[in-house]
DNA sequence: TTTAGATTGACAGTAACCTGTCATAATAGT
DNA sequence: ACTATTATGACAGGTTACTGTCAATCTAAA
């Protein structure tokens, strides 16, 4: 199948472009998000507390990372007075974070420098390529994802290890 | 600017979607390499290795990372027994990193269950779709980078902050 | 030849992700 | 009410990326 080696070809090409990208748009995130005190893992982690009340582990969910390292993100948030701890009607030991005023003003700076940024890089490229390319991503992971349910069982079981 | 606000969250969108990719794909390569007793990073140093005896620092600008970062890579694979060192005539400090059998057959193990991943993830996606992600991505890190190399001085230069 | 600058490996420290383990707290089942 | 399970925060430790700094080395310029 000479077909297979080609779209084998694309799709590492394609892998690899994501690599970089993600390390160019860390680097974006960290500097626009720096002079307020922040970075890219503290401006999402204040992304979501900024819609209300809520705790680490629910964070981490939202999110789609671990209990641990959110809570690691919050402790520095908290030691850095962007934070603080209220009392969780539901739950003794689980408190709920909350935005300060400090980190109300460091998000909306952020936001700004966001939005004027993504309007000089967007102003390069058309919409349909862009909304297309997400699609394509979108699938691309559904694939991913359910192939990884489906076939991580038969290769990564290392519980006879231990 | 209607068009603008579209864009803007579209192009938000394909951010976070790059993200989730990115962590999902992470996770792909390490359970792909894993039982070799390889991970992601591993297996893209030994990638570029493989293609002859190279230094520590030219990897580093062939694979866009930093040199200590490599350095720290080759390390854990020296010591793992992944790669020996060969003296280089070129420059007494610098030697040359290179395979060693063990290497050779981690390689040729995790080849072959990437090609069979890969065959299995792409049979669900059309090769003009991903080559046309490709190519947006890729006209998008080049606005992105151009763009940073513009505006990075403007606000970036935290020099009079020690 | 001698000096100045760039490159390199080594070492120290940081950020952001991960896993594993533990005690505590909440919840479901009996 | 009691017990087993689950959820949570805390702590320890590991991986992969980064920056900063240093001495050694190579290269180019004077």
């Amino acid at each position: 199948m000479q077909n297979m080696n080609q779209q084998a070809e694309i799709f590492t090409n394609l892998i690899l472009e994501l690599f970089r990208l993600n390390g160019v748009l860390l680097a974006v995130g960290d500097r626009l998000t720096g002079p307020a005190g922040l970075s890219s893992a503290r401006w999402q982690v204040l992304g979501v507390v900024e819609h209300g009340p809520i705790s680490v582990a629910h964070v981490a969910r939202t999110m789609g990372l671990t209990r641990q390292t959110v809570r690691q993100t919050a402790e520095g948030l908290f030691k850095d007075g962007f934070i603080v701890y209220a009392d969780n009607p539901h739950h003794r030991r689980s408190r709920l974070m909350e935005l300060t005023p400090k980190a109300r003003a460091a998000l909306d700076y952020v936001a700004q420098r966001q939005a004027q940024w993504a309007s000089a890089v967007v102003a390069n490229h058309d919409l349909a390529s862009l909304n297309e390319t997400f699609n394509t991503l979108y699938q691309l992971r559904q694939t991913l994802e359910t192939y990884e349910e489906t076939n991580a069982d038969e290769t990564q079981s290392s519980e006879s290890d231990g």
